[in-house]
RNA sequence: GCCCCGUUAGCUCAAUUGGUCAGAGCAUCUGACUCUUAAUCAGAGGGUUCUAGGUUCGAGUCCUAGACGGGGCACCA
């Protein structure tokens, strides 16, 4: 199958080196056997024949020819060292073992078993001790040292890693064949005794050897791992296999977001899943990505944010909903940015931005206890403590305490504006007062801080403050200096939202699909929304912010990239 | 989109002012070793110095353009 699939690519021109493959491999792969495992492709080029020894494979000479289809040159470092790889793979197959594993039973996760070794722990320079109880492992060879008839491996599966001890005496014969097939990176299952070696370490001193999986590929140097910060995203599953805390670091990723959802559960807000395809983009200000579903030959775009359909829920009296999921936004990249990020936005009837405080509080306290981060951190350079409760400060009042302007004034916020050199010729004076406060405060603000009480005409999706029409009921919760949250008393006069939407297109120019008017949202506000506080909280800074991460590439398993073209991302062939 | 920095073997890194500098360790192969632990010891193979031009007697090194990455700015969350 592989090869027919090869075969039918197009010819290109030799020695290019553009075009090489990996053979796509799967476990649906019929069994290898002597006469018919995988061929390699250097082992395409001759019929198969038995698997040998190394030496007596590289004296044939074929290996180093390209390949007639493809192009493909077998030289070099990378080309060695899969050959030597997929030369134990043969020998593996010729000894009736299957190089890609079955089904292994009842291996027992290796902290626990360290926990169990704990209690028979051996001083270095007693004589070993091999007499434990008997238990069973599965994992990744990730170190490999041999003494002549001994072998020594370091394995890890997902809860640590244990010293295994093969003796060529001790497993037998078979198994010692095998163990002479093994390579960094492989996967293998292990039954022994566990104990302690003579050196005074943990061992299982292995009975039997299962294989379970051959790695073909070289995994990266063992001490320093993957450091190249490219390589480390391109190719993640290398990533956390040997780099240094990235496996906790994802843990905790989940744990903070079953965090997120039993901290809304637990307050009685139903989970709900608005439509990721949709025909205008709402609820935030941000150029969408388009796309098109070719049975109705119709444009779509994908969602910007939960908002808009969260609030129809409100309408349809389901009173508490949330929705934690993904949102695209076609902006740039930025350490703080990607395309596509994860939202939790909550909404509930008869609340207020004060309600939305209180969860908020909650929400990051129990996530921050569900990752085991301490209350007191430093992050970004930011002294923070996540224990006591946060500060709330008004926007005005922050405004002038940093700036020494008089807030309520527009003349002096745009002679301040001015005077720290900001463009103010013929701008709405709180669009002014927007970026002054940008300019001036939000850097300084380690937080965690709740901003609380906006100008009006930047926050047209909020109910403004009872007699006065100026302030919108609105915080932003900033934490070293970046913002983390954002929460309103919502709008529900249909008139006066339909009439600030109408404002907010006017500014806008008309190929903007995101400046559509959505007219059912306007006609479920018609049918009455009740009152309600709704939050929004980005997924990604907060576990940045629990796991001191200083990058939101660290915290999203594959974070967009460009494509590769690079040949150093594409090894031995890829 | 703009500015700055980076790219050398599969991985981690060296290479004086442009001058035999294309090297080391890991990894791989061969040999030794039944208590090693980044195992060690002896030997071997392995390179389009990101790409394309240019300057020069001579370029990993200098210049121009491009690719990719990182950081910053802008936009946003």
């Amino acid at each position: 199958m592989a090869d027919r699939r090869d075969a039918q690519m197009p010819c290109s021109p030799a020695g290019t080196g553009k075009t090489r493959r990996r053979l796509p491999f799967s476990k649906t792969a019929p069994i290898p056997t002597i006469t018919g495992f995988p061929p390699s492709r250097s082992a395409r080029m001759t019929p198969p024949t038995p698997p040998s020894r190394p030496t007596d494979a590289a004296d044939d000479g074929t290996h180093e020819q390209g390949h007639p289809l493809t192009g493909t040159e077998e030289k070099g470092v990378a080309a060695a060292l899969e050959k030597s790889r997929r030369d134990k793979l043969a020998r593996l197959a010729a000894l009736g073992k299957d190089p890609w594993g079955s089904r292994f039973d009842g291996a027992q996760p290796i902290a626990a078993v360290r926990t169990a070794g704990e209690a028979l722990r051996r001083p270095a320079g007693e004589p070993p001790a091999e007499d434990g109880p008997t238990v069973r492992v599965a994992g990744r060879i990730m170190l490999q040292r041999s003494a002549g008839s001994l072998v020594f491996l370091d394995l890890a599966d997902r809860s640590g890693r244990i010293q295994v001890m093969l003796g060529k005496k001790q497993v037998g014969p078979e198994a010692w064949q095998v163990a002479d097939c093994l390579d960094l990176g492989d996967i293998v299952g292990i039954d022994g005794r566990l104990g302690w070696s003579k050196t005074g370490e943990m061992t299982i001193f292995a009975a039997g050897l299962e294989f379970l999986t051959k790695s073909i590929e070289t995994p990266p140097d063992k001490f320093h791992g993957l450091v190249d910060p490219e390589l480390k995203q391109r190719q993640r599953y290398l990533d956390l296999i040997h780099g240094e805390g990235v496996r906790d670091r994802f843990i905790a990723r989940s744990r903070i977001v079953a965090s997120v959802r039993q901290t809304l559960t637990d307050r009685g807000y139903l989970e709900v899943e608005g439509p990721t395809l949709q025909e205008s983009a709402g609820g935030a200000a941000a150029r969408p990505f388009k796309t098109h579903h070719n049975a109705l030959d119709m444009p779509l775009v994908l969602r910007i944010a939960l908002e808009l359909h969260l609030k129809r829920l409100l309408v349809g009296g389901l009173e508490r909903v949330f929705e934690l999921g993904r949102v695209y936004r076609n902006e740039g990249l930025s350490p703080r940015h990607n395309p596509e990020f994860t939202l939790l936005e909550a909404y509930e009837a008869y609340g207020d931005y004060r309600s939305m405080m209180d969860l908020t509080e909650a929400v990051i306290r129990n996530a921050a206890a569900a990752a085991g981060t301490p209350a007191r951190l430093t992050w970004m350079g930011h002294e923070i403590d996540l224990g006591k409760p946060f500060r709330r400060v008004g926007y005005d009042d922050l405004l002038r305490e940093v700036t020494g302007c008089d807030p309520t004034d527009p003349a002096s916020v745009v002679a301040t504006a001015a005077a720290r050199g900001l463009d103010t010729a013929g701008r709405h004076p709180d669009v002014v007062k927007s970026e002054l406060f940008e300019s001036s405060c939000e850097a300084g603000l380690s937080g965690p801080v709740f901003v609380i009480d906006y100008p009006a005409a930047i926050c047209p999706l909020t109910k403004r403050k009872a007699g006065q029409p100026q302030v919108a009921e609105r915080f932003e919760l900033y934490v070293a200096g970046m913002e983390f949250a954002n929460a309103y008393t919502e709008l529900n006069d249909p008139d006066l939202q339909e009439e600030l939407f109408r404002t907010q297109l006017a500014g806008l120019p008309a190929d903007e699909s995101m400046a559509r008017m959505d007219h059912d949202f306007i006609r479920a506000l018609r049918h009455g929304m009740p009152p309600a506080g709704g939050l929004g909280i980005g997924i990604d800074r907060l576990v940045m912010l629990l796991t001191q991460a200083s990058s939101i590439r660290d915290v999203i398993l594959f974070p967009l990239l460009r494509p590769a073209e690079d040949p150093r991302t594409r090894p031995a062939g890829g």
